[in-house]
DNA sequence: TCTGGGGTCCTCACCCTC
DNA sequence: TCTGGAGGGTGAGGACCC
């Protein structure tokens, strides 16, 4: 525990939203839904102006819609508020080398270690100032939270919100979170909530008095000494500033279960093979290969495989991941499949030798089907157009699209996945919850467009063959609405506009 | 129209080796 | 030779977070 309140936690007040507000002037003010839009889409943030109709994250999409009927629903545009992200996280390390990311939104600040602060007036001045800062960079605002620990800062933080910032004084930590819910501690969910509550503990307080012994005998050894030290104010947590990652993974929602068993089998080889390019793009190979199948009742099944030694070659986690499904019974349907990698290594000698063998052993054979390990990893040495060619019939479409953009755009499709453009993609289709895709286009709500007479806007629905755009961008006043057919070849899809100058204004 | 996606950490059971 | 722990590796599942 410090002797000063020199740990500062920052939160982006519902950030996706207000990335989306402060993107498109018309939603101002408005109630504002991000998430998915299929039909088992969640929501991932709501606006403020959303949260007073009860609407919250994790939410289904359908029930969010029916609280706030009014609310404009959009897709997540990640590409974006990585972006955003960006610029803030800048701010942050300008201040100390010890900047911890949580998230796109959230992050953990070391003020002694930078030398801006050492007491609490110096640390409530840095506060106020990167508040501003942040509102000069981005347009947006945030919630500071500043304490002696990591634990309390964030506590703080979110008494902050909105906009705020709310400093907890050294020595008053343990009267500060006595009156509080259990919840507000961080690693108490529903479950343990619930399970805490039954026992008559309903407060931090009462999660002191009841001792760390009783804790212990209620939710086990490692919960229960940290549940118990959190109750008296007690986190002697470091701010870390690299994390190295320790599994990667993909899955996907179906928007309508899976029965067929050779489906799902091709579902699960794309999954590996998105994964793999993943594990890639992080420098990583990984030893344990795991497929997560949640069932037509929601049942979640795992299934696990170590290898000898950690791999990238998508071949070897196609075949692991089609064994372990060889080992799930799928009767009844499946509404998700997910494919992992866990155990990772930095690249091993023993990959660049296969890699050196399979480039000679696969020069000549390019075909591909059925070939062994070798000859996929020399197909895929290129890196990822090999990765997309392994999709053939199935996706061919979808590799072409993805290596057709931008790469912004294509992480972004990729990441909101349930939004692809392909017809066996989840959340794909007609009617696919507002939706309307001709061929390679699909007009989700929300994403940018740019029209060759009107200038920049975005999608605001689409359906029966339309396209309704709304031309505006971040420096506009809110812009007009004009109908198009979706395929109009005046419209194209655009990256998104920067939320503070560069914008051209005046179009629309 | 119930319940996304990408993670981390923990616990428990089981097997194997020493 | 048999037996019982300890301890590590592995696999499965649950809880939690953003």
């Amino acid at each position: 525990m410090r002797a000063a309140p020199t740990i500062l936690h920052l939160d982006m007040d519902a950030f996706y939203a207000s990335v989306e507000q402060a993107s498109k002037p018309s939603l101002r003010g408005k109630a504002v839904i991000v998430g998915g839009l299929g039909p088992r889409g969640v929501v991932a943030t709501a606006s403020y102006e959303a949260r007073r109709f009860g609407v919250h994250s994790a939410m289904p999409m359908a029930q969010a819609r029916r609280l706030c009927p009014n609310g404009a629903c959009l897709i997540p545009r990640f590409s974006l508020y990585r972006e955003v992200s960006d610029t803030v996280m800048g701010l942050l390390r300008e201040l100390s080398p010890l900047v911890e990311p949580l998230s796109l939104d959230e992050a953990f600040v070391d003020l002694e270690a930078g030398g801006v602060a050492f007491d609490a007036p110096t640390a409530r001045a840095v506060g106020e100032r990167l508040r501003a800062d942040i509102a000069a960079a981005t347009g947006l605002s945030g919630s500071v939270g500043l304490a002696g620990s990591k634990m309390l800062a964030k506590v703080a933080s979110e008494e902050a919100k909105p906009a705020g910032l709310l400093l907890i004084e050294v020595g008053t930590e343990r009267a500060h979170l006595a009156p509080m819910s259990v919840r507000t501690l961080p690693g108490v969910g529903p479950a343990t909530g619930e399970h805490l509550r039954r026992a008559g503990i309903t407060t931090v307080g009462e999660l002191a008095e009841a001792g760390e012994d009783e804790l212990v005998r209620m939710v086990g050894r490692s919960h229960g000494v940290g549940l118990y030290r959190m109750a008296l104010g007690v986190d002697e947590r470091p701010v870390v500033a690299e994390r190295d990652a320790k599994s990667v993974s993909v899955e996907d929602t179906f928007d309508v279960d899976l029965h067929d068993r050779v489906r799902i089998r091709n579902e699960v080889q794309r999954l590996a093979d998105r994964c793999v390019e993943r594990l890639r793009a992080s420098g990583h190979s990984g030893r344990t290969i795991v497929l997560k199948v949640r069932r037509y009742d929601f049942s979640t099944l795992t299934r696990s495989e170590t290898l000898r030694g950690p791999t990238d070659d998508p071949a070897v986690v196609r075949e692991a991941a089609a064994r372990l499904l060889e080992a799930v019974d799928t009767t009844g349907g499946v509404r998700l499949l997910g494919v992992g990698v866990t155990g990772l290594a930095d690249y091993t000698q023993e990959d660049l030798f296969a890699f050196a063998d399979a480039m000679a052993a696969g020069a000549g054979a390019g075909d591909g089907d059925g070939a062994g390990v070798g000859a996929e990893a020399g197909s895929d040495g290129g890196a990822v157009e090999g990765v997309e060619a392994v999709g053939r019939q199935e996706s061919a479409g979808r590799g072409g699209e993805a290596a057709g953009r931008g790469d912004g755009a294509g992480a972004e499709q990729d990441e909101s996945s349930g939004q692809g453009p392909a017809p066996d993609r989840p959340g794909a289709g007609p009617g696919a919850g507002g939706l309307e895709a001709v061929g390679e286009r699909v007009w989700a709500a929300g994403r940018d467009v740019r029209h060759a007479e009107y200038g920049p806007g975005w999608v605001q629905g689409s359906g029966v063959g339309r396209v309704t755009v709304r031309f505006e961008q971040p420096g506009s006043g809110p812009g007009r609405v004009r109908t198009f057919l979706v395929d109009d070849p005046e419209l194209e899809p655009s990256d998104p506009m920067p939320l503070v100058g560069e914008q051209s204004l005046g179009v629309g």
